[in-house]
DNA sequence: TATTGCTCGGACAACGTTGTCACAATAGCG
DNA sequence: CGCTATTGTGACAACGTTGTCCGAGCAATA
């Protein structure tokens, strides 16, 4: 084809020993920094490796050396969604100081997915995974984790697999949450939430009902609804919710999509039921509604789980971990009715 | 070391010939899916692939291949940032399709890292590339380009390399935003940007100036603001500009992180200046203070990037394109005073 | 039955690198 | 001055895979 102008070859190490006027193996040894080669054998040698622009090809490296790919990867849900943006960016920060690449891919939430972009990773001789679990199957990782490639998942738990897992108080960070709604007196408390599908919602609401049970707050089925998907779901629920004869003064809402959908509503109708909601989000604060969130640190949570794998990198076999990060009340919104400046 | 219990050697195409009772090579025509293999053999090849496990080793099989590692590489400032994490989501996706792995590496807006980054991702032979500028000089690639690894540049132009760039139409977007504050009879206009250093934030101020001028508004170097980082720099800005005593009747904010401060200043003063924004963000609707936002479909700037991508990888060998996507005027916020719900 | 044509399996080399080993050159010692 | 350590260097093989090529096996045809 007449496409293939300037299509040279990559140089190799033969290349850069040819220019050097050395051997193969002493420019192996210049680039991997292998002591007691003669100093003016090295300073060829990087010559050569500067004029031609050598780079060490790692498939060759990680194939002859057998470990050691300086990558790791990351398997989320959804890479634009902002939790785990944040995630990504944690963990590729610890990457960094590990000099190791990190690679990212989104499962989708679907299992069959996430099942082929672990092995893929796996295939890929990574050095170890950090993964935010979609399915609740994970026996298939066995193999790998028995072959020694270390992994921890993230903020939920892994399914039929023992192994490092760092998550978040989700329970404990719900039950406080709804103790103090409990405590101002709210009887009737809304719970909006996403799907009793995933662990972390199954977790949130059972710390709802640890605190409202002990309260002696009866089960009302119709104030709990699941398969609430997107801010405008939430708002149409709440919207129900609060036509009814008997409405809630309070809402818990499990998660930040469905929270904007509640305040939205809520700021519409000019209600002045109680809002709490897990997640804080970055611009709650300009929200013209008062709230409570039950926070935590999510980069904190990706960093701890970053740092654990590289733990297990460095060789730490001592036995699995589980790490559970605290959550915190925050009080937000309301920015609206003239709240002034935080310091 | 007594750790290395059950560190069993992954298993090789020639374990499963082995198994299979056929030779490595027949092995190999049965995962690479060569035709003409007896079907009895691709049988009893698939049990065997299936009852020890293997995976093809890439790395090896890149080596002796030459190409094709089927992964993208993208580089990004910081991938926390929801911009270019919605980027990455949308680059994921097209990746997806193509059945390629997209590697993600952030620059933190250094040169130097950029660099290393890129030169990194080179050297595992990626595929292609996607690179959203840090650094004004991209010489350096001319090196990686003439060996035959595609790159698309994103939302700024390389510097001192031709190659094909998917870019914003950020000078006509500002024009077409500011030329309505103007016609709306605007003529003290505040404008807040982070840095001239940045592409776009040249571009977007070119604009204003090209809607400011045939108008006949003076320039007034005390009404723009560089330096401007976060929401509370640009509450503060418009706190200094609205204390004057010609202070301007409209601000124009060149990014959204600024957005949300000057928001906040003018809602929490009462103020009634008129807000224009570069850059949509997705609680806008929730916002207490009217505004219009020059807005664009981030996913799709994305995705125009990493098709064109794709097809350079396919073969296409065409002159370098740049591609400019339009940007959008849209009336946000301001439910504060009782917007009705969106259909 | 012998020849041709065709299909498909296997031996072998090679991709670029690194570990092993051996050898050459030098320094240190008696 | 000869011997052993020590240091520096290179030949060679191997990592796991795939491309090349040859030839075995078989059917169709003369």
């Amino acid at each position: 084809m007449a496409s293939d102008v300037g299509r040279t070859k990559r140089p190799t190490m033969v290349d850069v020993a040819t220019r050097a006027g050395v051997s193969l193996k002493t420019v192996s040894r210049v680039v991997n920094n292998v002591p007691h080669v003669q100093p003016e054998l090295v300073e060829r040698v990087l010559a050569a490796v500067a004029e031609l622009g050598f780079r060490r090809n790692p498939s060759a490296s990680s194939l002859r050396s057998g470990q050691a790919t300086a990558t790791i990867g990351l398997l989320i849900e959804e890479i634009a969604n902002p939790f785990y943006a944040t995630i990504a960016g944690a963990a590729a920060e610890v990457a960094r100081l590990h000099d190791t690449m990190l690679i990212i891919a989104s499962s989708e939430e679907d299992p069959a997915r996430e099942r082929q972009l672990l092995q893929d990773m796996c295939a890929r001789r990574v050095d170890g995974l950090i993964v935010v679990p979609a399915g609740d199957d994970h026996s298939f990782l066995r193999a790998e984790v028995e072959l020694g490639t270390p992994m921890v998942f993230l903020d939920r738990p892994a399914g039929g697999l023992i192994a490092d897992t760092v998550l978040l108080d989700n329970r404990g960070g719900a039950r406080a949450g709804v103790r103090r709604l409990v405590d101002d007196g709210h009887r009737r408390i809304g719970v909006l939430l996403d799907s009793l599908n995933v662990y972390t919602m199954r977790e949130r609401l059972d710390g709802a009902q640890d605190a409202l049970a002990p309260a002696g707050v009866p089960y009302d089925t119709r104030l709990v609804r699941d398969g609430v998907r997107d801010p405008v779901d939430a708002a149409r629920v709440v919207s129900e919710m609060l036509d009814r004869p008997d409405p809630p003064t309070a809402f818990f809402s499990l998660n930040n999509r469905i929270t904007l959908g509640v305040i939205e509503e809520l700021h519409r109708r000019g209600s002045d039921a109680a809002l709490l909601g897990f997640d804080d989000f970055d611009v709650a604060r300009l929200v013209p509604y008062p709230l409570t969130v039950i926070a935590y640190d999510t980069r904190e949570l990706a960093r701890a789980a970053t740092e654990l794998l590289f733990r297990r990198i460095g060789g730490d076999r001592s036995w699995p971990r589980t790490v559970v990060l605290p959550t915190e009340l925050v009080a937000r919104g309301a920015s609206a009715r003239r709240a002034g400046h935080a310091p």
